[in-house]
DNA sequence: CTCGATCCCTGGACGC
DNA sequence: TGCGTCCAGGGATCGA
């Protein structure tokens, strides 16, 4: 489940396998999670990639211009470029010898010019791949909030203590925070000390500024260990990350808190598996959350 | 504004 | 062994 520490952990990966190469030739799977699969096959040939940024949970593989040797390219493609990549649950991007048979549920082979396959696979296709040239570029970014790593206190405390939903589900929104997702949102909550339930507005300023603190000591120590491997995240390199032996909460259900050794629970907190201490994540007055709708199937 | 429900999708876990 | 069922979850979407 590639959160922000993933996916940094990926395109740092592949800035190191394959920045300057050029795109050769694309090969296409199924599409139905790619924006315009015509666009890629138009316009990636050709191209070489200068650069690869994180964007929140998105990577942003920036691509040159083509200028074939003096005039303007017949596909218009004399304009910067990128193309974004979500890697959804399941998604993968790494560079592969072309000779290599592909793993299965591969959709995307971008053949180099160095003989390697740049190769998405997603078995879920919960991801989502994109060309895009600049504005429509700018205005798929527009919407996305701050980035957890760069944020201020005081933007922080604006973001959440404004705001009357659900810490959890503020954690989670993108256009409030970009690149948390579940577990490094149960895992600072853990760490906060702070109820997955509790309003964003009955934060103390206190418990706000701290909760900060520890989402970016936890992003941070995550990335250093290349990231959290639950099922199946592998970086760049085919690598799993390290990260998920020091979860504290999330996947912890009926094991001991490290702090208090009561036994850590879970609850759908919106509309999610969330992971917390009964004692130390005090819960809000007058919660209604159900701990476990028991096996709620669909209503009948 | 905030909520829950629903859908997308497949592999893996589990029950029988 | 093999089936059926449930579940995971990021994000979009829709109705309450």
């Amino acid at each position: 489940m590639p959160e922000l520490p993933e996916v940094e952990t990926v395109a740092r990966g592949l800035r190191r396998a394959i920045l300057g190469r050029r795109i050769v030739s694309v090969t296409l799977g199924k599409t139905d999670f790619i924006d315009d699969p015509v666009a890629l096959e138009q316009h990636l040939p050709g191209r070489s990639i200068e650069a690869v940024e994180r964007y929140g949970k998105f990577m942003l593989l920036r691509l040159s211009v083509v200028n074939g040797g003096g005039g303007v390219p017949a596909n218009g493609d004399a304009a910067p470029a990128s193309l974004l990549v979500h890697l959804g649950m399941t998604g993968q991007l790494a560079p592969s010898p072309a000779a290599q048979p592909c793993e299965k549920h591969t959709h995307v082979c971008m053949l180099l010019d160095d003989g390697r396959e740049l190769r998405y696979t997603d078995a879920r296709r919960f991801g989502r791949i994109a060309y895009l040239t600049e504005v429509p570029l700018a205005e798929e970014l527009l919407g996305f909030g701050a980035d957890p790593l760069e944020v201020s206190d005081v933007e922080f405390a604006q973001r959440i203590r404004g705001r009357r939903a659900r810490i959890k589900a503020l954690l989670l929104d993108q256009s409030v925070l970009r690149g948390v997702g579940n577990i490094y949102a149960d895992e600072s909550l853990w760490k906060a000390k702070i109820h997955p339930a509790r309003l964003g507005a009955n934060l103390s300023a206190k418990q706000a500024a701290t909760l900060r603190r520890v989402l970016q000591e936890i992003l941070q120590k995550a990335i250093a260990l290349r990231g959290s491997s639950i099922s199946d995240f592998l970086d760049a390199e085919g690598e799993p990350g390290e990260y998920q032996r020091h979860h504290r909460a999330y996947g912890r259900e009926g094991k001991s808190c490290y702090r208090c050794k009561t036994l850590i629970r879970r609850a759908i907190v919106a509309g999610r598996s969330s992971y917390f201490c009964p004692r130390c994540q005090p819960a809000p007055r007058g919660l209604k959350v159900l701990p476990m709708p028991g096996k709620k199937r669909k209503k009948s």
